[in-house]
DNA sequence: ATGGCGATTGACTCGTCAGTCAACCCGACC
DNA sequence: GGTCGGGTTGACTGACGAGTCAATCGCCAT
């Protein structure tokens, strides 16, 4: 009985691994769940078992991740460090995130977050969330006089998080090469670029 | 004939003006075909005379709305201007492009730009000129000591495209209020925050 | 062995549209 | 007033794919 449970949820991991790989080869869309369940080598009928529709598995996948983030966001705010950590800690974790699954986060950006009108709608209030977070830490950077006021929160929050989603963006279409040394550079620079700015003058330092 | 040739290319309009809306109300693939007809008040076939295909309506709008945005860019940097107002001039293009028509921008954004899967992916040498048009007057920036060098053009690019992006977007779907002031100060903003920074330092006036 | 039950199978149903097409309308021109 | 041709119509077809379901499998307890 423990096995059976074990595998039941090793079948259901292994549809969803295979749902990622589909997803990001093909597209939401694009591909059939019957492509899902061959990818798994599974019979059709399968995914039905443990998923109620072809919506359930890719919502799964969201969730799942997603939370993590927003998860991570307030943990971030929480600890006591100068609001540029705080915001380069964030762009680390996403930029890992890609580095360590790179296909997952294709569909979850491509097929979730980007897709506003679809599946962007069904998880406006989740994906909300983390704006809200890392508009609550650019707040609290203002209230200790590191962040200029004259930006609101809400609006910084919104650059910040656009500039990152693009630079994965163009990494996923390929319109910046990608690499471990890309995405170790790239956490500065976001970094740099939003909290410095690209005016010539104070340029600081970059590691 | 003068005549007939003019209503043809009325009725075209006409299409394409109800697509606009059938297409911001309910998604490209929400919708079907005879939703646009009706929205139009024509019949279902007639779409088929002017179109070949249902995509080619979105094509169309698009390419008609692109073309005019990698043509301002390659204007604005040809002008002898300061680095800022070039990108100050490219946020106002697209910031006014959405308050004059927030349904066709609101298409293009959610059903080319950021749907990079299905149209982004058809669209895409036309969308990367424009980002590649935006590098072109970062390096001029840099090549004139406005801007740091440290952070490549490519990546400012993105950064920067990014962000007005996201602020589109938000506004979209009602993240952040709208309205003639927010668009106006939103110009501001954005370039002040992409190349002033955020950091509370030498925040320069905003107008 | 045997019965029970959840896991697994895949053929089938059923609704949905994109795109086609043959017929019709109507103004222009002779 | 006739006929020619592009504009216009909308019923129809054909493909496709999500979701269903009845049958089968195989593990476990008795």
């Amino acid at each position: 009985m423990a096995t059976s449970k074990t595998n039941a949820a090793e079948k259901r991991r292994l549809i969803l691994d295979a749902a990622v790989r589909v997803f990001a080869r093909q597209g939401f869309h694009a591909c059939r769940v019957s492509d899902i369940a061959d990818e798994a080598g599974v019979a059709y009928g399968l995914v039905y078992h443990y998923f109620r529709s072809k919506d359930e598995v890719l919502d799964t996948l969201f969730r799942d991740r997603w939370s993590l983030m927003t998860a991570l966001i307030e943990d971030v705010d929480r600890q006591d460090l100068p609001t540029r950590d705080k915001l380069r800690a964030i762009t680390s974790f996403i930029f890992d995130s890609y580095r360590h699954d790179p296909e997952l986060m294709k569909v979850i950006i491509v097929e979730v977050t980007r897709a506003a009108n679809s599946f962007g709608q069904t998880h406006l209030q989740e994906i909300r969330k983390a704006y809200d977070g890392i508009a609550t830490i650019v707040e609290h950077g203002q209230a200790k006089g590191e962040l200029r006021t004259d930006v609101t929160s809400q609006f910084a929050a919104m650059a910040f998080y656009g500039a990152i989603e693009q630079v994965l963006t163009s990494w996923i279409f390929d319109l910046l090469p990608f690499g471990e040394t890309e995405a170790e550079q790239s956490k500065n620079l976001i970094v740099e670029t939003i909290c410095g700015g690209l005016d010539a003058r104070s340029a600081g330092p970059l590691a």
